[in-house]
DNA sequence: CGATTAATTGATACTTCTCAAATCCTGTGG
DNA sequence: CCACAGGATTTGAGAAGTATCAATTAATCG
């Protein structure tokens, strides 16, 4: 547990589901927050369980993702910093729908359930901000939908890959900047690892990226764009 | 146009999103509101439009979809009476992302999006009961994906058979209270058409389910849920 | 530097899709 | 009320796409 930066001064704040509260209601947040830590690898939350609060992310990746039948995780997205965990679940007042885990070292601040509804009962503003949010992921979700109902593994890899650039960014060399398993991206795309390896093999042939380990660099965004069929 | 029903006096007001607001505040929605029909197969709403208003259904059904590469619909989840359309567009704003079409006639009412907000900033309670609403579908949602990444089609179909007949409830017969073309039973599990004619054959020469034509009738939910691999 | 875990490759089996043809329905106009 | 046109459903056969299994190589971590 470590003092946590007052959310007036967060960086992450413009962002963030917090936006647009004013001076008094960031402050009072501040003080029923507090800073916890996890390890690379370590669960934040289970699926199934009820939690106690929210977190909010300072720094770190997590997963969000449920298990299927047989225990193969499916992912459903990725959580950065200034990014809601939990929420989801307390609000619908059901148990959480999917697990989540550090992809890294992951700093996040802890808002108990009470304080989270206080706040949104005292800040009107908040509460519009969740239902953007909310109804924002949901019209992502039914995207994803589609995309796991209508394309191959093939355009579906194509599209991740672009989604990480856009969720991750790129480093100075420009590969992007998250690091995942053959098996994750499998588990994102909705196949078997083994297919994820072959067709990310054949991308890098025909040079549309590079990839050196779990390093992979996008180097013709516009080729993956067509193979994935986006059009946007 | 007709006259709508005051919504303090309408049957559906318990399950909707409009439930726990006091008198004056449905009072001044049922001012605010006015009715409209749609014929079987009419379009509600377009994917990628800019909604001025929501619905809230009265009476019918109608399919969500959003349209894939090759123009094939992928229904994302059915709409009866009680629930919203449009609500998701309008609060995240952001185009519409997915299609409405009533699936038998329908009688709605039609409230502005100014006025929708109007009753949002006015009542938190309302607010919260949206919260809660886009929340739930959230999950839903997260099952969805999970079930379209890791399960076979006989796996979704009878996943699916399940969710029609706690949507849409069973008539005196015991059959399905939904009639929906083979097609777009395909276009709720995502697989061909051919593949979904095959399998109902195959439930039901296994007496799992009887068909007539469209009408469907679940003869053994715990056969579904078995195959589905439904734990719940 | 072992010992594990992850990544890769090949071969094979299986599921699901696609195309084509036949049959069945359904609503409509005579 | 009947015949018919057009769509929906059904069935079969073959092709394609993916998964699975097994074996090998590479990478990572104490």
């Amino acid at each position: 547990m470590e003092t946590p930066i007052r959310c007036q001064f967060c960086s992450h704040l413009p962002g963030s589901a917090f936006h647009g509260l004013n001076n008094d209601a960031l402050e009072e947040i501040s003080h029923m927050k507090t800073c916890v830590s996890f390890r690379k690898g370590q669960v934040i939350m289970h699926e199934g369980a009820r939690p106690q609060g929210v977190y909010c992310v300072h720094r770190g990746k997590i997963k969000l993702y449920t298990l299927g039948t047989e225990g193969k995780e499916q992912i459903i997205r990725f959580v950065t910093k200034g990014d809601l965990i939990g929420y989801r679940s307390i609000l619908s007042d059901e148990p959480i729908s999917a697990s989540a885990t550090a992809l890294e070292d992951t700093h996040a601040c802890y808002i108990p359930k009470s304080s989270f509804f206080k706040v949104i009962e005292d800040n009107p503003k908040f509460s519009l901000n969740l239902l953007q949010l909310s109804c924002h992921e949901l019209g992502e979700a039914g995207k994803m939908i589609t995309s796991l109902a209508q394309k191959s593994v093939k355009e579906r890899l194509a599209e991740i890959l672009l989604i990480l650039r856009t969720t991750f960014g790129e480093d100075e060399e420009g590969y992007l900047d998250i690091s995942l398993t053959r098996e994750e991206i499998a588990n994102m795309v909705g196949t078997a690892t083994e297919s994820v390896i072959r067709l990310i093999s054949e991308l890098r042939k025909d040079g549309f990226i590079d990839s050196k380990g779990k390093r992979i660099k996008v180097n013709d965004g516009s080729a993956l764009r067509e193979i994935a069929s986006v059009f946007e």
